[in-house]
DNA sequence: CGTCAAGATGTGAGCGATAACATCGCATCG
DNA sequence: CGATGCGATGTTATCGCTCACATCTTGACG
């Protein structure tokens, strides 16, 4: 910076206000210095700027896996919204396990974040004391927890699954099985097989236990689970997953059993990812705002980062069932 | 830093050093020390620490998108490596698009990272300006440069593509089309298209101009494109895609054309992502050792930044052909 | 018992920028 | 024509930490 000023005639000072503050300098000194910018190929130094303004221009995300769309979708545009307005995303991977939570957190915190962005509202308490202690604006992701820790944008996994079992109800389905990503601590496949459950007994429907499967997250072992399960089980109807992977890999299982989509078996899934309208025969699923839930978290952010965002903690975006071939 | 310093009884030196060359320090006073910033929850300030050091423990990664499980392999991989030494993945995406590469770096550069990895060899001028300034490793990624930048992981796309096409034509399949994305500046897909048309050539095949198809980033593009294709020129009896991705778009495009995979028309891609192998029917591609390439690239950045990487600068991670049920 | 080395801890400077305040020049106005 | 105020620029202190060096303690050894 100082090669810069030299090279400017004019100080640091100058320099600095020319950045950050190029109204507060008249316009032919701005010139003169960002063509000094220009041929010295200054970078300014976000470590030395953030020490002494007491705030770094990151936001910090974390997410259980890239590895799927329904998160990239939102990553992407957080990424997008984050850039727009000069901060810079950090992002980390939790495998669905909130002590890799934590362990990402209490690294990302030294970098004295603007911003943080979990998925879900499991975390453990150490994280919840980290988070405490920073004093920035935290925003829980995907669902909408009755107590946020601080903001929350996301929508009613539980009543989503419920409207979607219900669906399929109106559509025919009588012996519908529940597949389910088998992390104790995600709260929006907790959730959703909440809802599942509670359309099943308001309908009358009986879940056995052999009807809620529970499988690590990969597309085999959806396939897996669903091959087994008619083999064993081969009265179920319907098979509603709790995420468009697992309606993708159920599917592919159910059509190496041979069975016809949905004559034999319907499947439904959750997020309405790229591939669940391409796929053959196209997916049945839930519709979730993942672009929207980007922008309103990112929105919310920036409001209360600069001086105040005054609209409820919890943010509902909604969803909706898409009917598709598939159910 | 201050009250850790004062509640364990020592001077903010000595909790710097507990903290950094644990070692130095003897072992009663370090108890203290951990108790201390356990009780105070204290956490380094790495803009401070990095200004005063001159290094930052932040590697930049761009990549083209995260919405393609070719790439978010290598980033979990690469989150993995650099996490467990220590390092933050800052990550970018570009959208195939080299100025918003560009735009990325500049913004990143700010960081000081300790190193930067890139999505194949081309960039603009400015970018190539600011990677020489900032003195530190680069690696680009999946490709193989012929004059990389400094060091380079991946593979050769256009023997990989030859070879897949050799094989094509080897299972009996002559009129192949090259299904590739559009975007000019994308030197995997080039040369995987270089490689395509040199196999055809020496092989004798023809190839007419509607059978190199290009289209964007996305599913439904893919699926268009070869619905589009098999009715204007039915002749085509396999289809190679430059990606899983544009395959498996390809393939629900030939499906919903009510075509017979492979006996009318062979799909082949290029990625081996996870949903190639569950897919009905399976999908024939290229496998790509992702998981080794972010490996790779972690190792020879942390031999460099250890004072000294001395094996090549190209790293070449080869790939195999996967023959499936789609060809 | 004095010397010295090695280990443990402390001291002062400074990394590169910005905040807050100080100063300067110049146009405006009674 | 001097006072006033505002816009443009400079000065100084400081952010939280680590580097290089200084100091102190301890124990081994001749």
């Amino acid at each position: 910076m100082a090669d810069v000023a030299a090279l400017a005639g004019v100080t640091i000072m100058t320099v600095s206000r020319a950045l950050h503050t190029p109204s507060a300098v008249s316009p032919a000194t701005l010139e003169k210095v960002q063509d000094a910018i220009r041929e010295t190929g200054f970078v300014p130094n976000y470590a030395a700027r953030s020490l002494v303004s007491q705030h770094s221009p990151i936001v910090v995300a974390l997410f259980p896996t890239m590895m799927n769309s329904v998160f990239s979708g939102t990553i992407e545009e957080l990424s997008r919204q984050f850039s727009a307005q000069g901060y810079s995303l950090l992002l980390g991977e939790t495998s669905f396990d909130i002590d890799t939570e934590e362990k990402l957190l209490s690294g990302f915190m030294g970098w004295r974040p603007a911003a943080i962005i979990l998925t879900g509202a499991e975390h453990t308490e150490a994280s919840r004391k980290l988070l405490e202690n920073s004093a920035v604006p935290v925003v829980e992701l995907w669902n909408l927890p009755k107590d946020p820790f601080d903001l929350a944008v996301g929508l009613s996994n539980r009543q989503a699954a419920y409207d979607m079992t219900r669906s399929l109800h109106e559509w025919g389905y009588r012996r519908i099985a529940f597949l389910n990503l088998n992390y104790p601590n995600n709260d929006r496949s907790v959730d959703r097989g909440a809802g599942y459950r509670q359309a099943m007994e308001e309908l009358g429907l009986e879940v056995t236990p052999e009807m809620e499967i529970r499988v690590p997250f990969g597309l085999e072992h959806a396939s897996a689970a669903v091959q087994q399960l008619v083999k064993i089980t081969p009265k179920i109807d319907a098979v509603f997953c709790s995420s468009d992977s697992l309606a993708v890999g159920a599917m592919m299982g159910a059509l190496r059993s041979g069975l016809r989509i949905p004559k034999d078996l319907a499947i439904a899934g959750f997020g309405n990812v790229e591939l669940a309208a391409t796929v053959v025969p196209s997916l049945t699923t839930v519709d979730v705002p993942r672009a929207q839930i980007g922008r309103e978290c990112a929105r919310i952010i920036m409001e209360r980062l600069r001086g105040g965002y005054e609209g409820p903690p919890v943010i509902d975006c909604g969803y909706s069932i898409i009917r598709r071939e598939s159910a």
